[in-house]
DNA sequence: CTTTGTATTCAACAGAGTGTTCATTAATAG
DNA sequence: CTATTAATGAACACTCTGTTGAATACAAAG
């Protein structure tokens, strides 16, 4: 029942893994909505009563299984430094701590791209860009008046959806760049634009700011 | 929803809004996949054997109504033509076809709102992206090979998806702009890229490109 | 190895929702 | 008005759910 953090029975951790793998198995082939308890407890060969010894329904595990990975990939997030990151972009390097957080989503590739692939849950790849924009786009909010012909929200919607669906494309073609090749590459997207890292654009000598602004 | 077809009985046209009007509700209630015939038909004051003369199941209810809307989007979005819609731009006028496109888009804000958004179906989302990549954005694949440090299909995904999330934004956040502002804002910032748009950079005589590359 | 605790199993249960059928009632178009 | 067709109500077998209580299997500690 509860978690015993010290030491859980080894029966428990192999009831969990084996609903755990039967889950992901069902969500890839039907999708996470068509997935019952009695589907996961067949395919895992587990009683279907035991797996009620472990969650609520089927919507819970994937909830607790969600929450676990966000609060993860969250942690490392959380350690990023914008401004230490800008000094590495002005010397095109990879910032440590951005690699750490690409190598933690690479870590669970195979949940993201199902849940956040074509069968995902919107939700959950909106708490994502959420997360994102929180500790990433704070700067883009401070769009400067005047000339403008859109809204400041508007902006903020189009920069954050950009980053992000490089992100995704990212976690949807197979990860075929290194976590250091993304790191660099969206550090130098959100510092300079992307006129400098298709390499159309000279990097300002001063440095510039985000979408080259000023 | 449609009065022209040759014959429908007016009982059934009655109890297709009626079961359209009952989804809506319980979609936004208690979200697509938690919406049962029972509840449609009883909140609809229908009998719940009717739902099955005109629909398989929930999901195919859906379905069809996804395929509707989009399907009528999707004839006004064939008609754009990206070099007239390029001539407008260079005049800064609101290109016809684009505003019928937006106001195709407002006119079922409520059943896209629903179905795009938090709670929202991700595959039919990204079936708009497509819609959208394929009609306007094709461009974008002929990026200039050499100096880019990131791969084309890359840069496709970070430019699609900036361009369709300030389309979300507009649907999620009310559609508090017209139309027109919007035809003029999107393809402002599909032909000079984000900082024209911002008032922040010229236009340039010539014209320019995508994302000021040339 | 034995004891002790507990995770898992098994069978059974009522409840809710499904999808179908059929005779009956009602509304519609012509 | 009449023939047609849609909608109703009731019943059916079916699947999945979430829970229970007793029996069993297994893991960890002494």
């Amino acid at each position: 029942m509860q978690d015993n953090a010290n030491k859980p029975d080894r029966r428990q951790a192999r009831t969990k893994q084996l609903l755990y793998e039967a889950l992901m198995d069902l969500v890839r082939e039907k999708g996470a909505e068509n997935v019952t308890v009695t589907d996961i407890a067949s395919r895992a060969n587990i009683n279907r009563g035991t797996f009620y010894l472990h969650y609520r329904d089927v919507p819970d595990m994937l909830q607790q299984l969600k929450d676990d990975v966000f609060s993860r990939i969250r942690a490392k997030v959380e350690k990023l430094d914008i401004k230490e990151a800008w000094a590495y972009a002005d010397r095109d390097e990879a910032y440590p701590q951005g690699v750490i957080v690409f190598d933690e989503l690479a870590k669970h590739a195979d949940f993201l791209r199902t849940m956040v692939g074509a069968q995902g849950d919107m939700s959950y790849a909106l708490r994502f860009r959420e997360l994102f924009t929180a500790h990433i786009y704070e700067k883009v909010k401070y769009v400067p008046e005047g000339k403008s012909i859109m809204p400041p929200d508007y902006f903020v919607a189009y920069v954050t959806s950009a980053n992000f669906g490089f992100l995704m494309h990212w976690i949807e073609s197979g990860m075929n760049l290194t976590s250091e090749e993304m790191a660099r590459i969206m550090i130098r997207l959100m510092h300079y634009g992307p006129l400098v890292s298709l390499g159309l654009k000279e990097v300002p000598p001063g440095g510039a700011k985000i979408a080259e602004e000023r």
